[in-house]
RNA sequence: UCGGGGAUAGUUUAACCGGCAGAACGCCUGGCUUUGGACCAGGUGGUUGAGGUUCAAAUCCUCAUCCCCGAGCCA
């Protein structure tokens, strides 16, 4: 038995129960995703949650499928949540299991509610069904097939389950209470006949158990001691609790916790599948999709998105979490262990008039000043370099500290350089920049101790790699983005900026060995993952995250 | 209208049996800096409301208010 301290309510419940001898000290958890689609963030949470209890508590996990409705899930799915969950580091061991491995059992036990008069065949169609319910006022009123006898509804259910019927013309269901408040326990559906293919049964079944008929007996045959679920599970655990009691299986406990909603994000699946046919994103995992595949392809790590979710808590209240969080996580944690590169997206050109033509030095750069055994590489630099065309402003504001018309700058581990010329087209486009560079202060440092407000990234023209850069916004562009006009859709704040792709960017040589995957900061810039896109010789590279930018920020007060 | 849940800084959360409301993110200052990054120091800001019990209430009681979920043969 062990009693942690406990990080959220759920942890605190698990405590009363190890003291209380109820599961003998046991914790086993479990997650459950329905393969009707792909995983977002808003399911990390549910894994780590899952995953990082059995851990605390020295328990298990397990992932199973929740795959009881053929009608709506796919092979493609199952596929991508198992890699989807691996990624995320929660480990089932061997423990990979389906409701659909439970169809025999859940199928007898059902019969035993039949023999018991505890469920019977309905012949009312889906309407009368409904009607027959009530309303959340109303009681609902039994069906005339309620009363039917043991042996005819044994007869009836055994014929479902041959396919003699058609979908859809009868059911069966819990013979409960139809005037019960809670209008999950009057006389639920357990069973439906749907003469579907399932991706891992095939044909055998016909008739398919419902989520309330299946959920807590695949809990109770794994021995799962916390079945943790979302709020909206809230209603149906009197049921959850009547199908265990009334079959007489060992009992798990269902803890319902609120799910977390991010600003400037649409979690919900029926949003996400839609965003991804109507090709509003380029698919499932689109960096700018909250999915996990999404977040992957963009370079967030697991372990960003995981403290994210350990930062954020877990409650009963419903929340929506300011996404600036999530960006805080993955900063912190690329900020570690992400090697240093430069990278010039908007190139503007610089030659050094006083630097010696056809000449090339290589310099040291450091690889990630927050990690020393990242190490130092060497960096080409010569007389014709680029820089970033924002670095240079011609009519410089007080507060800009970098390159302008006699000023001096550094190059980050290069020279001291000055502006002396600007370079300019027909159309009073600036071309080119002209430059002096004090062969002193190579390295970066002025040996007289003269000091400059600015650094700047750079990369040397002839050694330069080009690249594409894909830069990404929110995919909507307010942080409620459900908050729309009447009669509008939830598109309706789609941010039409959210993806702009940068070509002739202009990168530094080493960046070429890269493979997909490979995380960057960009100094100065932020942090990019090379993308799966990418061929020989043409890097494709998915901005992940701005760095913090207190020159933007100064910038955005004045506008 | 019925049932179930919920409400603590801008956001997300903590506060055991009633005992100084604490943190993270954000925001603002300043320091440092070969990334306007990182880091360091400081600051702003809160218990939905009204009563009650108590030496003492976010916590207990009463009455309100507001929000979420629920009438699939979806999960």
């Amino acid at each position: 038995m062990t009693t942690e301290t406990p990080t959220n309510f759920i942890h605190q419940i698990i405590n009363e129960h190890n003291e209380s001898g109820r599961f003998e000290g046991r914790v086993h958890t479990r997650f459950p995703p329905e393969p009707n689609g792909y995983l977002h963030i808003g399911h990390a949470k549910s894994i780590g949650l899952n995953y990082g209890t059995a851990v605390k508590y020295g328990g298990k996990f397990n992932l199973r499928f929740d795959d009881t409705n053929p009608t709506k899930e796919e092979q493609e799915y199952i596929d991508s949540i198992i890699e989807d969950v691996r990624w995320l580091g929660a480990d089932w061991e061997d423990r990979l299991f389906y409701a659909s491995d439970y169809f025999q059992q859940l199928y007898e036990w059902a019969v035993q509610l039949i023999r018991d008069g505890k469920a019977y065949v309905d012949h009312l169609t889906a309407e009368e069904i409904r009607e027959y319910r009530g309303t959340l006022t109303k009681p609902g009123k039994n069906s005339p097939y309620r009363d039917r006898s043991v042996e005819e509804n044994l007869d009836l259910f055994q014929r479902m389950k041959d396919g003699e019927f058609e979908d859809g013309t009868c059911v069966l269901r819990a013979r409960i209470d139809m005037e019960s408040p809670n209008l999950n326990m009057r006389d639920p559906v357990m069973y439906r006949i749907l003469h579907t293919d399932h991706p891992r049964t095939g044909s055998a079944w016909c008739i398919y158990p419902m989520y309330d008929w299946t959920h807590g007996q695949s809990d109770s045959i794994e021995g799962i001691t916390h079945s943790i679920c979302t709020l909206e599970f809230e209603d149906h655990r009197p049921l959850y609790e009547w199908c265990i009691e009334n079959l007489g299986i060992y009992a798990p406990q269902q803890i319902e916790f609120a799910r977390g909603n991010l600003t400037y994000t649409v979690m919900s699946k029926r949003r996400l599948i839609q965003l991804v046919r109507d090709g509003h994103v380029r698919g499932w995992d689109d960096p700018r999709m909250p999915t996990i595949a999404g977040y992957r392809r963009r370079g967030y790590t697991p372990e960003a998105i995981n403290d994210f979710w350990d930062r954020a808590g877990v409650a009963k209240a419903n929340s929506t979490i300011e996404i600036e969080m999530l960006e805080h996580s993955i900063r912190q944690d690329l900020n570690q262990r992400a090697l240093r590169r430069m990278a010039v997206l908007d190139p503007i050109k610089v030659v050094l008039v006083n630097y010696p033509e056809g000449q090339t030095e290589e310099l040291d750069a450091i690889n990630n000043p927050e990690d020393e055994s990242a190490g130092t590489r060497k960096v080409p630099f010569s007389r014709e370099l680029y820089i970033e065309r924002e670095d240079f402003m011609e009519d410089p504001p007080k507060k800009f500290f970098r390159l302008a018309p006699g000023r001096e700058v550094r190059l980050r581990y290069a020279y001291f350089i000055t502006c002396t010329d600007v370079i300019k087209d027909a159309d009073g486009e600036i071309m080119e920049l002209r430059c002096t560079y004090d062969p002193a202060t190579r390295g970066g440092d002025a040996p007289d101790g003269r000091r400059v407000k600015a650094t700047l990234h750079w990369v040397s023209a002839d050694h330069a790699v080009d690249a594409e850069v894909r830069m990404y916004e929110h995919l909507f562009s307010v942080p409620n983005p459900y908050d729309v006009p009447e009669g509008e859709e939830f598109t309706y704040h789609l941010n039409p900026n959210s993806l702009t792709i940068l070509s002739g960017c202009k990168i530094e040589p080493s960046l070429a060995d890269a493979k997909p995957g490979d995380r960057f900061q960009f100094e100065r810039q932020g942090y990019f993952c090379m993308d799966p896109d990418s061929a020989d010789g043409a890097p494709v590279f998915n901005q992940t995250v701005s760095l913090r930018d207190t020159w933007a920020k100064i910038q955005n007060q004045k506008a």
